[in-house]
DNA sequence: TGCACTCTTTGATTTGTGTCAAGGATCTGT
DNA sequence: ACAGATCCTTGACACAAATCAAAGAGTGCA
């Protein structure tokens, strides 16, 4: 495959874990010995924090594999999930001392850290990295400003049926498939964190994943195993053209 | 004032609308020459559509005067606002053919454009302008995240009072004061398009504005002209700790 | 001065979602 | 096989915010 068709999936394009590397399509620059240098791996079991908002963070990562969200809290408890890290994922920011979020391992996840001031400096030396950089934060934004109308403007259902439809679209891009027809595919979340995703409780997702599923938009094997039957459907439910491709 | 010491408030440092400069505290590159040749002046009237979602925009722009919108919609005409316009603010996303959202103007508005192409071709040759962008939209996305936990998780009344809370906040920073104590500003926003920046109904903001105004929280004078006597109290009714520095 | 228009307020009622509560399903380790 | 956990489902009810409706306030214009 030429450079020219690379997808630069990641900040660091190539083929972690075996090793990253600053270099994509468009740049010449190889900082691989710097990067080298100055990783190391962090591996967090299901449930566990990684890090909590507020807290010094002195470095940046990928997320190699597994799965992380991003929760901001009330006082009272009150949790609204603001991102979903997933392999391949960067999180942190360059020229900031502390983490802005809680950021919480869903599943068992290996991350990919960089201490931050070497990655900063090395930021500096090789310009396209700011530029993939930006890219990517461009698309997180456009992703989080999907989501506002999602929290401001949908019903439940069209809620529950939205974020199925990330999901579903999600696995399909990972299969390299297209998002249409009969899809199968796994929920990597419980109840709970959906409902955190969604700005519900986690009673009002439950009695719409039933109301979807008697309706039959999904059919469920288990808890976390869904068929959805016709994605034009489910996307009709959605309350989405069906091209729209918003995921985080 | 050295250069050390200006506060870069928009992607292009200096005193537009008289010129906009590529040049920052941190860069040395002056890029002048480039932009005051790509460099072209939009006027729009308050109610104007500046652009919608899915139109072709072949620039970019920087808000000289006056206040924008951008609204997201479902196709029934659920609205929801995803982001505000002020001055010295950055519409337009590098690297990409059409617009993501609608951009209404809400005030008479004035916006400083560039044509895409060369202002794409002067990020590369000055690497520090991707950096700020960068910057830019890291701060963009952390407001977007804060807005996403008033969307899923605040009720009415602390919408509202985190709205005020919001407009307070900036128009101090804007005479370099801090927020505290008494705080006397105007609303920029219409009742409606408060709804739309909240997730809320028009008339349900109308109500709850005035059991804020029942209760002492705020004064009001006309529709517009805001007292806040005790800004801790705002914040407190809002449900933010007193620090939390969110804006858009 | 009064009409037309937009924006706002307030009231009555409905409804979607939250809250509280109980019980079911699945899994783990003993 | 059983106890204990965790996660999920379902029901009854309460309540916050939406909806529907009407009228008030402010502004520009004839």
């Amino acid at each position: 495959m030429p450079l020219e068709d690379v997808q630069p999936v990641s900040l660091l394009c190539g083929d972690c874990p075996i090793r990253h590397r600053a270099v994509c399509a468009r740049c010449e620059t190889d900082e691989l010995d710097t990067l080298e240098q100055i990783k190391y791996y962090r591996r967090f079991e299901a449930g566990q924090t990684v890090i909590w908002s507020g807290d010094k963070m002195d470095f940046v990562a990928s997320v190699v594999s597994g799965i992380a969200t991003l929760t901001q809290t009330l006082e009272d408890g009150r949790t609204q999930m603001v991102g979903l890290l997933l392999p391949s994922d960067f999180v942190g920011r360059p020229g900031r001392a502390s983490a802005a979020y809680n950021v919480t391992a869903t599943t068992d996840i290996l991350m990919c850290c960089f201490h931050k001031k070497p990655f900063e400096d090395m930021m500096i030396r090789t310009p396209h990295i700011a530029q993939r950089l930006l890219e990517m934060t461009l698309d997180e934004l456009d992703a989080a400003r999907e989501w506002m109308l999602l929290l401001g403007r949908k019903t439940a259902r069209e809620k529950i049926a939205s974020l199925l439809a990330i999901v579903a679209r999600r696995d399909a891009s990972n299969k390299l498939q297209l998002p249409q027809g009969r899809m199968i595919f796994d929920l990597p979340l419980t109840r709970e964190a959906m409902a955190d995703y969604l700005g519900l409780t986690l009673e009002t997702v439950s009695r719409q994943i039933s109301a979807l599923k008697r309706d039959g938009v999904i059919e469920l094997e288990g808890k976390r195993h869904v068929t959805v039957p016709d994605m034009d459907r489910l996307m009709n439910e959605a309350g989405e053209d069906s091209d729209g491709g918003f995921l985080v």
